[in-house]
DNA sequence: ATGAAAGCGCTAACAG
DNA sequence: CTGTTAGCGCTTTCAT
């Protein structure tokens, strides 16, 4: 015994598939369809099970009340965070979401975009690997509503959500410096990135602002994964003079930093203070050294790029050409969470400086 | 301009639908359609951007090529694992999959499957909160494809892939009294459910296997949580005697005995030793004390799980009545994973063993 | 080697 | 207050 469908229900009671959806839709007051019908229809439709088939209804209506979600890495809780604040307000909305782990990669990122595309998603949130945006340009381009969230583009005309990654990477640096430091080193994540042009400025400028040289051999790093984290600490501590102090700009950065620095046998902080991005790791407070890290609003990013996403989704109702409109960027402030792993420098030797 | 539709381009190249239709599935050769028309359509496909419309060729072929996951919550580790296992096997078998968070709301659950049916989804993977299988049986006996994980439901005639949590629990029981524990509580997650059923049998077996007594103030605790792993702790350490040893039946009830045990000021392991299930959170080796966990194969669970949903979706093509075979269950074996969270008991006093 | 026509399940004119 | 008709975009008989 197949799904019953609307028409099985028109059969039975007897009336016809019109009156049957409409009354299935909660229009029967604006059809003034008679309570007697009303009834009859809802009725029946509970007894035979009927559930509506969604995909006949997208393909009618033209919407699907489903959004895609293309982000790096579920796994990072990092993303996974904004992904559950999506899901969740994505629910509150009846809508659902196909999910798809681009797992840094371009090339799934532009594979999955097509995926969703095909499948009529009424909109799309992306959280880029890269920094490349013809893609989406494209997705921009074919009317569909987008909304962009971890990475800016400037020339992208759609919604924005991204923390102050340049204020967040500022307050860091600072912290470390107000701590005495000197010598000290960041490792950054992809390069190019909006996200890490902005930790890099931040950085850049706080060190400025307190006239300690920018040394390029202090700037180490290419990708935001531990791996990163963990050959760029072996590098740091190959060199001389080594940093006192170093900036990770991710969670995952700390993470294989942390391996090295314990390979190495370095006591930490005693000897090298770290700050890092990100606080999402539920185990933060449980550290043997317990990092201080910049807080992102993961909550928020997903709320708002959800929230942006429908504006964009209604309008579209509307008119079909508000594409020419400003791009509506949202910065969200971070916040440090001062822990342990910051201490001044142990010794007068150890910090001199580079001139 | 909206998005062009296969009729267009029978339209511009002069063919009819049909021959678009076959060029474009690859059934060119089977319908010896000629070079020249295959051509003339795959290009001016490409030029005028086609993208197929998946919602229609759906509706049409009964066939989604979508998978519906429900799960507790994404933002544990243990799940976002078995989550990103499950999409990229989906992805690489040309399927997506709508992503929900049932929050460990049965309620929601159900609302998810309910609104995954209505979205035709070939298939269903499950991780349910509970051990309610009311609306799983009607999913089965709706006849759409499902698979469980995580849970394992002795009546439900599905596949299902768990984790051997009787062994596991033995296993880390065994270890905490090899180690001289006597006193060894347990803080249980939600009751009933065959995990947690598995896992405190694990624990008892251990015990009585060791002639300790099983005491009945020594197993605690409600839920997976955070919140349960705190209260359940600060419960057992106003108790007398207290333990010497917990036994946590996941990560995040590990992480909320942690807070206790902070707020407690006790040390740990010293005053107290821990194990833990689930090795998924990547900060676990860089604790201040890392806990000594039993590993779950979460990337296999999610493979798996995949698998024999693929196999239960083939098959559903063939024949319609192969609800009746036997449930399909396979279990992975745990691992546990030493590492420094568990010592022996301080002093003689303090292991007492209550008779 | 190719097409015409029907229909998947639903809804929105348009008509009464 | 209700029904008839057409059609969303696609695939698949059945023809030729």
């Amino acid at each position: 015994m197949k799904k019953p469908s609307l028409k099985d229900i028109a059969k039975i009671t007897g009336v016809s598939p019109t009156t049957v959806s409409r009354v299935l839709n909660g229009k029967a007051k604006a059809y003034r369809i008679s309570l007697q019908t009303n009834e009859l229809v809802v009725q029946t439709a509970s007894e035979i099970g009927y559930i509506p088939n969604q995909t006949a209804r997208g393909l009618r209506l033209k919407k699907s009340h489903t959004i895609g979600l293309i982000l790096p890495n579920i796994t990072n809780p990092f993303f996974s965070r904004i992904a559950c604040a999506i899901e969740n307000a994505a629910r509150s909305s009846g809508f659902s979401i196909i999910l798809t782990d681009s797992q840094h990669d371009q090339n799934l990122e532009i594979e999955s975009i097509r995926m969703l595309m095909s499948r009529n998603v009424d909109g799309l949130i992306v959280l880029p690997m890269g920094q490349d945006e013809n893609h989406l340009i494209l997705v921009v381009e074919s009317g569909i509503p987008l909304v962009i969230a971890d990475r800016y583009f400037p020339d992208l005309n759609c919604p924005q959500v991204i923390s102050d990654n340049y204020q967040g990477a500022f307050n860091a640096t600072e912290h470390l410096i107000d701590n005495n430091h000197k010598n000290i080193a960041c490792i950054q994540g992809r390069q190019n990135t909006s996200v890490n042009n902005e930790r890099l400025k931040g950085y850049k400028d706080a060190m400025e602002k307190h006239q300690l040289k920018v040394v390029s051999t202090f700037i180490v790093g290419d990708d935001f994964g531990t791996k990163n984290g963990y050959v760029s600490m072996k590098i740091l501590q190959s060199n001389h003079p080594r940093p006192t102090a170093i900036f990770a700009f991710s969670n995952l950065i700390a993470l294989g930093a942390l391996k090295a620095m314990r390979e190495n046998n370095m006591e930490f902080p005693h000897d090298i203070s770290m700050v890092s991005f990100d606080n999402d790791q539920p185990l933060l407070e449980y550290l043997a050294t317990p990092i201080t890290t910049v807080a992102q609003q993961t909550d928020e990013i997903g709320q708002i790029a959800f929230k942006l996403l429908m504006t964009l989704v209604n309008n579209n109702e509307e008119k079909t050409d508000v594409f020419d409109k400003e791009p509506n960027i949202v910065i969200l402030p971070t916040k440090i969470i001062k822990r342990e792993s910051v201490t001044r420098p142990k010794s007068a030797l150890s910090t001199t400086h580079i001139q």
